[in-house]
DNA sequence: CAGTATCCTCGAGGATACTG
DNA sequence: CAGTATCCTCGAGGATACTG
């Protein structure tokens, strides 16, 4: 299927390992970044310079590049016409949002975590998704409408429940009991850092509690 | 709690996310499979070298000490009389597992997973772990000791059972309903390429039928 | 054995300017 | 906007020899 020799490039790790030869794909420095940034919606070019701090147009080029050659990402382009060059994840690609949570869930743990630099909308949502817990048995559904800025506003719906807690890019809100307006540095010192909903600068409309319910089962 | 202007070396994401904080910690080359190889016992020096094919003493030495100063590696020497310096992880980094275990259930679905390379008793023992499964519901519990060879033998006790099945490495088998004995090699084939056993060169005394059993559950 | 020291090569990727 | 091209710096780490 594949031959040793040919994979013995300058950086590969010769290891039979199914995780070592995870990290020949992904292991190059920001490809999990670049992944995580396409989970939750696909992206053109600029918006990826702009949710990713510090990458330059050549890495982020070759990077793409590198992950499309491995089916994790594809180049499609939009229908006329829009006519223009978006990325987005195979299902197999999408399916790395597992290994980030797992990173994620290891890391909240690092004693050195660092809890003021800035991050993504979308970033902050896949934290909130790796860490989600369903609600105590006998709480009610609840709907929450929560829209995170930086820069472009971005719009998500989350549904906390026994069954289970989910939170994806949405549109619309539709019928929510709450909607959560924050900037992302706001709304993350309340699931990060722990901070106390009443004293942080959030706009809520609707049920507080229901606001209350989402960060209990998301908080990290 | 960290300041941002600290982690600003080249090399480290700036980036607030907990995940790209993990990636600060292990996602330079050769770290993660510096601490796969710590999961299941704490090893010597040389002994990581021999485990890990293709990795150089100075690249050794600089992420053992990179772990040990993330606090994810400890640095221990045996008491007397041995009076050697062994390496172990910290439950934190123990956890690692978790990670390690994603990326390989990720990676097996990767259309250039490599069959044909070496790998190290313990790696691929954690590969099993990583995709074990419970037995079918009213399958009754089966113990299988498992010796691979590569180099020095190596021991583990599996229990397969509808409660879930468990790999860990054992000093002696007790009890058992069979015993294997192969090389890493001719094991990976069955584990991974999905070899049959009654053509493999594989030693087992004892129940046939639990050997099976094993690879049904582990199985990639 | 358990590393450290040295030398060297290599490629990643930051900064910047540029093109279609 | 969507990248590519160029230049440069930097550090990782392979190979090897060496030390306690």
């Amino acid at each position: 299927m594949c031959d040793v020799a040919d994979r013995r490039t300058y950086g590969s790790y010769d290891d039979g390992c199914a995780s070592a030869h995870a990290l020949d794909l992904i292991g190059e420095r920001w490809a999990l970044i670049v992944v995580r940034e396409l989970i939750l919606r696909s992206k053109r070019f600029a918006d990826l310079q702009h949710d990713i701090p510090g990458i330059g147009p050549g890495a982020l080029s070759r990077r793409l590049r590198d992950l499309e050659e491995s089916g994790i990402v594809v180049r499609r382009t939009l229908p006329r016409p829009a006519a223009v060059t978006v990325y987005d994840l195979t299902d197999w690609g999408r399916s790395l949002e597992e290994v980030n949570a797992a990173l994620s869930r290891w890391a909240v743990r690092s004693p050195a975590l660092p809890l003021d630099a800035d991050m993504s909308p979308d970033t902050l949502v896949l934290a909130m998704r790796a860490h989600a817990r369903p609600a105590p048995a006998g709480v009610p559904e609840t709907r929450v409408g929560l829209t995170l800025t930086r820069g472009e506003p971005a719009a998500y719906l989350a549904t906390v429940s026994p069954a289970g807690t989910t939170i994806v890019a949405a549109d619309g809100f539709g019928d929510v009991h709450a909607r959560v307006e924050a900037t992302t540095r706001v709304w993350k010192s309340l699931v990060i850092a722990g901070a106390d909903l009443d004293t942080a600068e959030v706009g809520v409309t609707g049920d507080r509690a229901a606001v209350r319910s989402l960060l209990a089962a998301t908080r990290l």
